[in-house]
DNA sequence: CCCGATTCCTGTAGGC
DNA sequence: TGCCTACAGGAATCGG
């Protein structure tokens, strides 16, 4: 399920297919995706030159001539570039036909991606509009978590997975970052100090580019823009490991429910 | 404002 | 073997 490793790998899977090419036309066979994929988005995107592939949070962005391409992966989503010519099977739902008898197309099951195309200013857009900064940036500190938390109670875990806190966080990096911090997933935010922040906030980006340096973690149906899985799987310490010993004490890995997401953690060590 | 619950969806795993 | 149910999860939105 592609959270930021997994997005970042994909774009730099495909952004030296895309930059520089045209796209021919958009082919969208279901519209029905996370938000509906608008009407006239084929008209739009006809003939737009692509210029960059960038990323924002989880989102890809599409840069060209003619506007932005926002497109979210969701948990199942992927994207592959094919030969124009291979007939599409079940999920793919769209394609983005380039020049050079190529075709980048979307593949998702369960359909929570999303595709929109943005003219202007593409940070304004509304699903980019009020996102926290990019865990990897110089923006992200243990000081922006320690400020961002004063007064809440809300377990550290959603707290460290609200985008609107820092972005590009989801279920299996948060209970890996707060492992490596020694942090109880189910601690209030706001109840921890300034030193366990920093120490919080250096685990996310530090598992963040482990994970991409591995392409990221396929736990079954994650693959980059080639079809292959990433290799980060291995390197998880309590994501999935329940009852599996502690690499640290030697307890077993507990298993529960924090903010309607399974959570991974040692109760020994994380504290 | 804060925060927990609900919602979208389908493939897979587990129970019987 | 096969059916049925539970579960997985990003993130907007709803309700208290």
């Amino acid at each position: 399920m592609p959270e930021l490793p997994e997005v970042e790998t994909t774009r730099r899977g495909i952004a030296p297919h895309l930059e520089g090419r045209t796209i021919l036309a958009a082919v969208v066979r279901e519209r029905r995706l996370r938000w509906p994929v608008a009407a006239g988005l084929e008209a739009q995107v006809a003939g737009a030159r692509v210029s960059r592939v960038g990323r924002r949070a989880k989102y890809l962005l599409l840069e060209t001539d003619r506007g932005t391409g926002l497109l979210h992966l969701g948990m199942s989503g992927s994207l592959r570039l094919v030969d124009a010519q291979l007939p599409p099977q079940r999920h793919d739902h769209v394609d983005l036909l380039l020049d050079g008898a190529r075709c980048l197309r979307f593949n998702d099951p369960r359909r929570f991606g999303s595709l929109h195309w943005v003219t202007g200013d593409a940070d304004a857009h509304w699903l980019l509009a009020q996102l926290g900064p990019e865990p990897l940036s110089p923006a992200f500190t243990g000081d922006h978590l320690y400020r961002a938390s004063r007064g809440l109670r809300v377990a550290v875990k959603p707290f460290i997975m609200n985008a609107r806190v820092v972005v590009g966080v989801g279920n299996i990096y948060a209970s890996e970052a707060l492992f490596r911090a020694g942090i109880h997933p189910q601690r209030p935010a706001g109840r921890i100090s300034a030193t366990r922040m920093q120490r919080l906030a250096a685990a996310i980006s530090d598992v963040l580019m482990a994970a991409i340096a591995q392409g990221g973690t396929t736990l079954r149906d994650f693959t980059d823009s080639d079809g292959r899985p990433g290799y980060f799987r291995q390197h998880l310490t309590v994501y999935g490991r329940a009852g599996e010993p502690c690499p640290g004490c030697g307890a077993p890995i507990r298993q529960r429910v924090i903010g309607q997401r399974s959570t991974f953690y040692c109760h020994h060590c994380q504290r």
